[in-house]
Order: C-alpha cells, then structure tokens, then sequence
DNA sequence: CAGTGAGCGAGCTTCCGCTTGACTT
C-alpha cells in the first residue's frame, strides 16, 4: 500500500524529488505522454466535432502497465507534469488512462527541482485545467491533419514518401530560400585601405600604429591615385577621443542557446549535444536540458553567488535575474546550469567534461559583473586629403565575467583581429607611413544555416520546441530535403596594392572563397517540394503560421475560444485546398528545358525516378530513347547551365585499351575515377576526366596495383577467399567482401588458416554485426546470446581489449 | 560504393511534442 504516488515526466527528475519528500511518498515518472492518436484515419473523427481517437503507444504499454499497478494501491496520486500545455495533457491523459477519480488525485507543479519548489507545491495542488487541456488537444489535432494530409498529396504529386509538416516544411523553406539568395547573389569588389605608421614619443621610442582609411575604392584606379597621391603627404593625429564602454554577460543557457554555442565553440551538431546532454542530465550533473527559460532558482543565485565570491572576490558578483524573449516560452524548467556550482569540472567523457565545462562557465557569467572598457579612437588627417585614417584601440579596464567566458558569435570566423591597446599617440603628434596598403574585398553572400544556426532562427520565429529541434533537422535530413555537406571553395584573385617609401606595386594573391563545412543544403527535391506547397498551401508554408496559431491556442488556454470552432476555421478551407490540389495540380518534374534545339536535340534537365537527370531528346526521330545522365553532386535542376549538362554526357569516356581490357573514365559518387578490368582507381586530382589520355591513366593503374599488393599480406591456398591484408587500421581479414577484425597482440603474417577460420567463427557467434549477412533467425533469442558473448568466451576477450582503455 | 531512368500497379510512406532506451561504429 503507498500512501502518496507522486508521477512527473522524466525517471531522473522522479530520482531528485524522491529524495526531498519523505517516506510516504513514492515518486515515478510517465516517461512523456502516454497517448497518442491512433494512425489508422488520422485519429480523428472529423464529421464528430473532431473527436480525437487516443490509443497507447506499443513502447509505452509497459509503462502505462506499471503506472496502473501502481496507482491502484495508492491512495493519492499527485500528478506533477511541467507546467504547460503538453504537460496538462500529460496528467489528463494519465488521470484517463489510470481511471483516477477526481477526489484521490491531485495536480502539482512547480518549475524547478528544489526543495522548497517541491514542498510548496505539494502544499498548494489544484485541479487539471480543461482549457489548457484542450488547447493541447486542438494543437496535436491541427499537426496531425496538417502532416497527414499534405503528405500524401506529395506522395502523389511528386515523389513517395515525402512528408510536409507545420514544423519542418517551412524549416526547409528558410533554406530553400537561403540558397536562392546565394545563388543570386554577386560578389563585387572595393579596396579597403589599411597603413602603419610609426609614431615617435617624447623619450624617442618608436611606435607602429594600425589604422585604417574611413573610405572604400570602388576601383582599383581610384585606389592606385589615393595612394599615389598620399606619397608626399603628412600626416598626423587630429584628435583622440577616449571612451568607457561596457559588456554584459549572455543570460545561462536554454536548449536553443546551447546548441549554438556547441556548435560554435565544440563544433558539435545539435542531436549530439543533446545526447551528451542527456547523459549529463542523467548523472545529476546539470538542471533539465529541454527548456526555453533563462530562470535561475533562487537557490541557485545564492549558490552560484557563494562560488564567485569564493574564487573570483565579491567585486565579481552580480545577482542578475533574466527574462525571456522568445516568443513562444512556456517556461516549465530553470535554465539550463549545473546543479552544483561548485564543481567546475565533472567526471566523464571528453564530451561530457566539455560540454559540462560550456554549462557551468555561461551558468557562472551570467552571474557576473559588467567588463568594464575603455575603448579608444585616434583620427589621422592627411595634409592633401579630405580622407582620414582611424586607429583604434580597447583596453579592459575590469574584466568582470570575461575571466571566465565569452560567447562566440556566428561570424567569428571572419571577425575583426581583437584590439589592443593604442600606442600613447596625442593630439598634434607627427606620423610618418611605414606603408599603406590597398587590398581588393569581395562582399559576401548571405551564410548558409548551420543546424544550430537555423535552430536560433525557428525559435526567433517561435516554430518548435526544445524538445523537437534536434528531431526536425535529423527529420528534413532523412526525408532527403537537406544535406549537410562540405564544399570545396574555389579559388579566386584579389589585388593588393602597396606604397613602402616612394615605391608603389600592385601583385595578385589568390583567396579560396565558398568553403562550406557542416552547412546545410537543399536538395533539388527540397525546392521543388516548397514551390509546390508555397503554391498550393501557401496559408501553411507562411512563417506566421505558427505564430497565428499559437495565439489562438492561447485564447483556447484562457477559456475565450473554443477549440472545436477554432480547429473547424481552420480545417474546413485547408481540406477544401487539399481536395483541390489533388484534383486539379499537375505532377511535379522540375522540368527545365536548357535549350530547345540545340542541333536537332533537345537539352532539358528534370527530376527522374532516381533523383536529377540531364537528358537529351532527338527531336527528328520520336522514336529514339533520349539519353540520360545523372546530375553531379553540387549541381541543381535550377542553376545547371547548357554546357555543364553537355559536359555530363561526354561521360564515361572510353580511353581505350590495356592488357585486353577497357579503359574507361567516369565521374562517380566519391569523385572521377578510371575503370579497367572491373576495377576502380580513382582519378588524382590533377587530372581531368574530360582530357585524361591513356597513357596516363595506364599510370595510375599501375600505381594503384602497386599499392594494392602491398596491402595484401597473404592468401590461403586453403581457400582464395580467406585473405589478410593492410588497412587503414591495420591488418585485417577479408573473407570475401566481409572483414573481420583481427586481435591487437597478434602478428597477421603469422596467423595460419586454422587461426583464420577460428577468428570468423568466433566473430558469428558474437552475434556478427554485419549488414549483408543474414540477420539472426530468432530475435528472441538475442538477450541470451548477447550474455553468452560477454561471460563465456576466453579467447573473444582478445578481440575485445580494444574497447578498455 | 561507382551501370539504372519505361513499367501490370501490391502495399507502404506521413505530423509535432513529451520522454528514454537498445542498438551500432
């Protein structure tokens, strides 16, 4: 018999209260919802007022199961969701589902895990607010018919499989876009005009001074006369301006806040930075990672304030409390922080201690006192120019939170050099140049996301939550609408002019420019899709939508709307549109036509079956099948030009033969390669697939076997297929197309046969891990072998010391 | 790893938000 069931959402946080409350308290947790609708008819009875049809999951049986056991011997069941709207329906869904009658149950919250948050809330419970309930239910219903219709008209019109939500269609949109702005884009130039000069105090000692020219040339003329001009001119400071300034610490992390900054300063991607998250959340090591608040508890002010008195001096302490400005905040949790201030750092993985270390350094700023700066601005006349050169300088008078961390922003990489400190230049004192350059600056096209950066846009625009930003750019990956990718930039010439004393000279340098790594790009399928639903549902695709939506769920929330009027305002139209579209839209091709006629043959590009083709027709003979090629990979339907298309078709070019045997160049997935005798030897770099001649390639052949056979350290006789060979791991064994790992302290040249069989025979009973092989018979009998594999086997361990460290 | 690209048309795909496993390399 439990006297009080107390169940909140999440097994960890059910671990901390347990501890706060006293014997007579039982604490679980629901693991999330427990209901959903059901598939089969999109869960809802339309034509009967919207009627949801809820059903528990399969993965969350078991858990339901438990609860109700659980609940039945209680004689109070305390439901402590969060404090918003999913987590009222939570407990309604609980109360439902666990047949609770309203005079054993009660409804908590408080939104942080102390103590005193948890006994007060125990104190004052109060009843499941309906409206709030509703407004949930209004929510998941209109995401559910919005998903589950628009989908499959995709399916129909233009590829199966493709799915479109509130949520991720206009995610992929922003890039869609972005992209769009890129590919219109032109860079142009100006000269951007920087000197030293040298400048000499009182006691003789020289000083270089950096300054740059208030002015920008449009034209390397103009620039070349500026410096020409200045030759004979003098110079010298004409006024120097002091100034304080100050820096405020960013408030401590929320999800959104956290994944850009590991993203920026750890280089992590947004689903990784919340597994390691989640591990730390697990450990007890910080708050919940899944929130939109920048609160801290009041306990942890106090605490946090003890710690930097403590290591830093009071002067470094700052109590701040921090509001939230996004939009949408629902604010059930604390900021994300340590949970203790005073560890510093953690036990763990590398990534763990990392990230942990990100957390407790923002956490402990935020807490901080102001930087105090004094930022200084030297104005240099020129006696034959209107044009003035400024130098400046800064200096941290007070350091304040930025002993400890300062956030990074997403332009760092092309950030201004920091600023030191201004030599002791005064008003009137004489300059002379130690040299002036003009250098040639190409304007830049607008960034593409990062994830983390179109995180920090969705929730500008308060589309998601912390809790499906991750899901959504892993889902908009795997539907094939985005690919994160790495781009090879391309070189290109700037000009730099220099005057040292009377000598002026111009050189070219080269700069890569339109490097991408780890940014995100819509596929072709991506843009078409979004034209398409732009066309069709441009109500949905509009980035207030959800903005609209959130509001009127709002009023719901309030008792001032009602959510079957409010779904049916919105559902009888959307589903007038999805009618329409079906009948009416034509299948989409992405049919680009590049050139008519281009000698009695049409050039056109289009989305096939198996993804972008360029493809072309014979216009004299209707009968002849049109020749396709494959777009390359950096290539779109939308920019691919006339030559480039042509290009593809001069592909695989037969070069000829050697030994007998075809030689034949090609351009695949990792990049040109050459064919011959069924084998692949990829093409160097400096070579190009449309002009490589034979004798070259028969080169690279050659090369190729040579390191070939140097890979293979011995064939069995016993059996050809069994073979050791050098990897770029080591030595392993390749058993036909499957490699096997061999042990660490073993020399390969010595394993014989016998050893080689043992080692496969040992890999399959291990449960082999392989794709291509033939998957277990019985699923159910994995949890025994799984035992076996760790507990019996003596001679498997060696394969294994791998993983100790 | 790297060729395909039409088709009789089965039966499948899909949403957003709450949560953690149980699995790999």
């Amino acid at each position: 018999m439990i006297k009080n069931l107390v169940i909140v959402e999440s097994p960890a946080k059910a671990k901390t209260i347990e501890g706060f409350l006293g014997k007579d308290f039982v604490v679980t947790s629901s693991y999330g919802h427990v209901r959903d609708l059901e598939k089969k008819n999109n869960g809802v009875e339309i034509e009967n007022g919207y009627k949801p049809l809820y059903t528990v999951p399969a993965d969350k049986k078991a858990v339901v199961n438990d609860l109700k056991k659980l609940a039945k011997t209680a004689e109070t069941v305390w439901l402590a969701s969060d404090e918003d709207r999913e987590g009222e329906a939570i407990s309604w869904h609980l109360k439902e589902v666990l047949k609770l009658n309203t005079e054993k149950t009660r409804r908590i919250v408080f939104h942080e895990i102390t103590r005193s948050a948890i006994t007060n809330a125990i104190q004052h419970p109060r009843y499941i607010d309906d409206n709030l309930v509703e407004s949930q239910q209004a929510r998941r219903i209109l995401d559910r018919l919005v998903g589950f219709e628009i989908s499959p008209v995709l399916w129909r019109k233009v590829k199966p499989s493709l799915s479109a939500g509130r949520v991720q269609s206009v995610a992929v949109r922003l890039i869609v876009e972005r992209e769009r702005e890129i590919d219109a884009f032109t860079a142009e130039s100006k000269f951007k005009v920087t000197g030293i000069f040298d400048f000499v105090d009182e006691k003789g000692k020289l000083y270089k001074v950096k300054a740059e020219l208030g002015e920008r040339f449009d034209t390397e003329k103009e620039a070349a006369e500026f410096l020409e001009k200045v030759k004979d001119a003098q110079f010298a400071i004409e006024s120097v301006v002091k100034k304080p300034s100050k820096k405020t610490p960013a408030p401590p992390f929320t999800t959104s806040t956290l994944q850009q900054e590991a993203s920026r300063k750890l280089r992590y991607g947004v689903s990784r930075t919340m597994m390691i998250a989640q591990r730390l959340y697990e450990s007890g090591k910080i708050t919940y990672m899944r929130t939109d608040s920048v609160n801290l508890s009041d306990e942890a002010l106090a605490s946090s304030k003890r710690v930097i008195s403590k290591d830093y001096g009071e002067k470094y302490s700052k109590t701040r409390k921090y509001k939230t400005k996004s939009a949408n905040a629902q604010e059930a949790h604390e900021a994300i922080r340590p949970t203790y201030f005073d560890k510093e750092s953690v036990d763990g993985s590398p990534e763990e201690k990392a990230l942990y270390n990100l957390i407790w350094k923002r956490a402990i700023a935020s807490q901080m006192a102001d930087a105090e700066l004094e930022k200084t601005t030297a104005k240099i006349s020129i006696s034959n120019s209107g044009l003035k050169f400024t130098a400046s300088g800064e200096v941290i008078k007070f350091d304040g939170f930025l002993k400890v961390y300062i956030e990074s922003s997403d332009d760092d990489e092309n950030g201004k050099d920091s600023e030191g400190l201004l030599p002791p230049v005064y008003e009137g004192a004489e300059l002379k140049y130690d040299n002036i350059t003009a250098t040639e600056r190409y304007s830049r096209p607008p960034a593409r996301y990062t994830e983390a950066s179109l995180v920090k846009k969705l929730e500008e625009m308060g589309i998601g939550r912390p809790s499906t930003y991750a899901p959504t750019i892993s889902t908009i990956q795997k539907r094939g609408y985005v690919d994160k990718e790495e781009r090879q930039g391309k070189e290109r010439n700037y000009r730099v002019i220099t005057l040292v004393g009377d000598n002026l000279s111009a050189v070219d340098k080269t700069e890569i420019t339109g490097a991408e790594k780890g940014k995100l790009f819509p596929t072709d399928i991506a843009m078409l899709v979004n034209d398409f639903l732009l066309k069709y549902f441009p109500k949905i695709m509009d980035y207030k939508f959800t903005a609209k939506v959130e509001k009127e769920l709002d009023d719901i929330a309030r008792g001032e709307r009602n959510w079957v009027t409010m779904l049916d305002s919105f559902y009888k139209p959307f589903h007038d549109t999805v009618e329409d579209t079906i009948e009416n839209s034509e299948r989409v091709v992405g049919e680009r036509i590049l050139e008519e006629d281009h000698n009695g043959k049409r050039i056109s590009v289009r989305m096939a079956r198996f993804g972008p083709v360029a493809q072309i027709t014979d216009l004299n003979d209707p009968e002849a099948k049109p020749e396709y090629a494959g777009l390359r990979s950096g290539q779109k339907l939308e920019t691919i030009t006339l030559e480039e298309a042509l290009d593809l078709f001069k592909l695989p070019r037969d070069l000829g033969e050697y030994e007998g045997k075809k030689v034949v160049v090609a351009i695949g997935r990792f990049g040109p390669y050459i064919r011959h005798d069924s084998k692949f030897t990829s093409l160097k770099k400096e070579y190009d697939p449309y002009t490589v001649q034979l004798d070259e390639a028969i080169v690279m052949i050659e090369e190729k076997r040579k390191k070939d056979a140097e890979k293979l350290i011995k064939v069995f006789e016993e059996n050809p297929d069994y073979q050791l060979q050098n990897g770029r791991w080591g030595p392993f064994l390749k058993v036909g197309k499957q490699n096997y790992k061999i042990p660490r302290d073993v020399d390969a040249k010595e394993l014989t046969y016998e050893d080689c069989v043992k080692i496969v025979e040992e890999f399959e009973k291990g449960g082999g891990k392989s794709k291509s092989k033939a998957p277990a018979k019985k699923t159910t009998a994995k949890k025994a072998t799984a035992k076996k594999t760790t507990t019996k086997k003596a001679a498997a361990k060696k394969t294994t010391t791998k993983k100790k460290k």
